[in-house]
DNA sequence: CGGAGTTTGTGACCGCGAGAACAAACTCGC
DNA sequence: GCGAGTTTGTTCTCGCGGTCACAAACTCCG
């Protein structure tokens, strides 16, 4: 999904203990990171990777492969230093320091986010709200007054943001991407229903709430066909837990 | 792969029930659905492969071979009726008639997913918003009254409530899976930035808004790391004790 | 100091999924 | 009717990712 192009062939010479981070893994290490600030906030310094993965919801062995593309941070015998992974955690996703991110279209769920102390507490800051409606414009959501969607390029510039979040309607999303990109950011967070197009180097994710709805209810009328009549294996055929 | 079912019993009325369609595959099928209705209100009446995954965002090959799973629904040397296949994917996820949804938690969150017409549009109806806290109940949103959370069980069994939606802080999420599974819900859809231990037969899908700026955040790291050319790995001297 | 117990880190294996390439099947023009 | 052109459906191959199992390394205790 990532629309990042792989190439930064980059000597990669370097003698560095780990690079190239498998994907899977990146998308993981945000949950420990959480997992380790929720038993930090119990005041638990150590931890084993079974009880880790416990709280993280993962297999063990998947989370201590996970953490070992990061390096050797645990101690064999004892387990992890809760404080000590945390911050190579952190620093390996990058979010030692807050990043500036600006939302773009506030409407019923843009103010949701706006108002999502999440990002500000894990390494993200709202620097700006913007909207193409006028009546909105002026408006104070969160601590934040609304500004028109004309001066994205300027506030990217004045506050070197390079995270965007897309939260309009689906026919507007990709004109919003182009601006953000044409204004010099380069990964986008998009709530739009619509596919985005953007050049290579621009990280996109998406965020779709009909899909994920739609795929459970795939699961769900498998469920229901089975228990119906048509019983094929009778067995558990547990779908994940 | 035999497109032949083997039978398996049950030869009534549904067209060609084959099973096991890769968990990828499902997961691109509301993608193509939706990119297959905005062919269809541009009065578009057919497409090739080529055309329809370019507007999903995938490759035409991996786009024939999702098809492929339902079944050939397509003419060679033509390409797929829009309509057609249309309803085809939507039998197949199970929206061809729309599925009762709750909203537990109405904070902003909560809200805006009420207000999200995406619910609505494609498969799905919120016949309930429940929330805890006293403030809330009665108000009115969406159109819905809000009503206590205790009321959990009765409506999900008079409506026939299989999907639940949660919307409320990661504290609370658990008790409210627990709840729901408990009242008979077997598809959760969670926002709250917690893992949830749920039973085998329950499925359980995550949204995590700040996991998705994180792995934003670590990919804007390495960019920024490679535009500097400093590696900047090692030497970040230990916090250890 | 050494052995037992514990836990990490990693090598091996396997299955899913992505992509390319090609055969099958349909339409169109003559 | 038949060949040329087009597009689907499928097969093959390869690499990523998940899981298992075990060696390495650390602690504890006698």
């Amino acid at each position: 999904m990532t629309a990042r192009s792989t190439n930064t062939g980059e000597g990669s010479g370097a003698q560095d203990p780990h690079r190239d981070i498998p994907e899977a893994t990146v998308a993981r290490l945000p949950v420990y990171l959480r997992a380790l600030t929720s038993l930090a906030e119990r005041n638990i310094a150590s931890c084993s990777s079974e009880e880790l993965a416990t709280a993280a919801g993962v297999n063990s062995a998947k989370l201590r492969k996970d953490l070992s593309y990061l390096g050797s941070y645990g101690t064999r015998g004892v387990g992890y230093d809760v404080d000590y992974l945390s911050y190579q955690i952190a620093r390996e996703i990058g979010v030692t320091h807050d990043w500036p991110v600006i939302i773009v279209g506030i409407g019923n769920l843009g103010q949701a986010l706006a108002n999502f102390s999440g990002f500000s507490s894990r390494g993200f800051r709202t620097v700006a709200l913007l909207d193409a409606a006028e009546p909105m414009q002026g408006r104070t959501v969160a601590g934040l007054e609304v500004r028109p969607f004309a001066d994205l390029a300027e506030i990217v510039a004045a506050e070197q943001v390079s995270i965007g979040v897309i939260s309009v309607p689906a026919t507007a999303a990709q004109d919003v991407a182009d601006a953000m990109v044409a204004a010099g950011i380069s990964s986008i967070l998009n709530f739009a229903p619509a596919v985005l197009n953007v050049p290579p180097g621009v990280d996109v994710r998406k965020v779709d709430l009909s899909i994920e709805l739609q795929i459970l209810a795939y699961h769900e009328s498998r469920k229901a066909a089975e228990a119906d009549g048509t019983v094929d294996n009778g067995s558990e055929e547990g779908i994940r837990a």
